[in-house]
DNA sequence: CCCTGATTCGC
DNA sequence: GCGAATCAGG
């Protein structure tokens, strides 16, 4: 790849934007976050508006000026279907351009009106999911790293954990399965086979 | 470990 | 001019 004007173009847009110098290689493509840095000082480019890298980058990505445009498919419909997601709290930051797929919380307040003693009625998420998966999930939360929004990166597990609506709440943060938003714990229960649930009897 | 930008230097 | 390697730092 080669700096034509279109991409110095976007660099320069980008850069400007408070965009990483690898978020800029990778909306770019064809390039290394260094390729990108060794562009932006050629061009003289260097000191952004005040404030500290990251900290600018991120601002810039979460404020509304997100114009970025996603030209890649969007899609990855698949043989996979995500869960049913009752309670986002709030999206991955910026650039996760995957369809936002939020997995459920474990949320106190349903459960106060069950009846006690009661079996309990049928979940849309949790007793679909196989008891294996379940149990490799409560295993691994208690290692979560407890992240926050704002440290989630493209390679920490996104699933939250806990009420949002108190303190008990972070996002587990675990490494990623690869290509994956969440860890190999909460991929298990954030997707299943269309088999093993078209034919789900009891 | 993940990440950030800065600099150097052979190509 | 380019960018991998390296450095310095969070």
């Amino acid at each position: 790849m080669s700096w034509t004007d279109e991409r110095v173009e976007l660099l320069k847009k980008m850069w400007s934007e408070g965009q990483s110098a690898s978020q800029i290689a990778k909306e770019l493509g064809g390039v290394t976050r260094n390729a990108v840095i060794g562009k932006v000082h050629r061009l003289g480019l260097s000191n952004r508006t005040g404030g500290t890298g990251a900290a600018a980058a991120a601002s810039a990505a979460a404020a509304p000026v997100a114009p970025v445009e996603k030209p890649k498919a969007p899609a990855p419909k698949e043989a996979v279907r995500p869960r049913p997601a009752p309670k986002p709290a709030e999206a991955a930051p910026e650039t996760d351009q995957e369809t936002v797929t939020v997995p459920s919380v474990s949320v106190s307040a349903r459960n106060r009106i069950i009846p006690a003693g009661q079996p309990l009625p049928p979940q849309p998420s949790a007793n679909e999911i196989s008891p294996e998966a379940l149990a490799k999930v409560s295993e691994i939360e208690k290692k979560a790293k407890k992240l926050t929004l704002m440290e989630l990166t493209e390679r920490t597990c996104k699933w939250p954990v806990g009420d949002p609506a108190t303190d008990h709440f972070w996002f587990c943060g675990l490494p990623v399965q690869q290509g994956k938003p969440y860890c190999e714990a909460h991929v298990g229960v954030a997707f299943q086979p269309m088999s093993s649930r078209r034919d789900r009897r009891r």
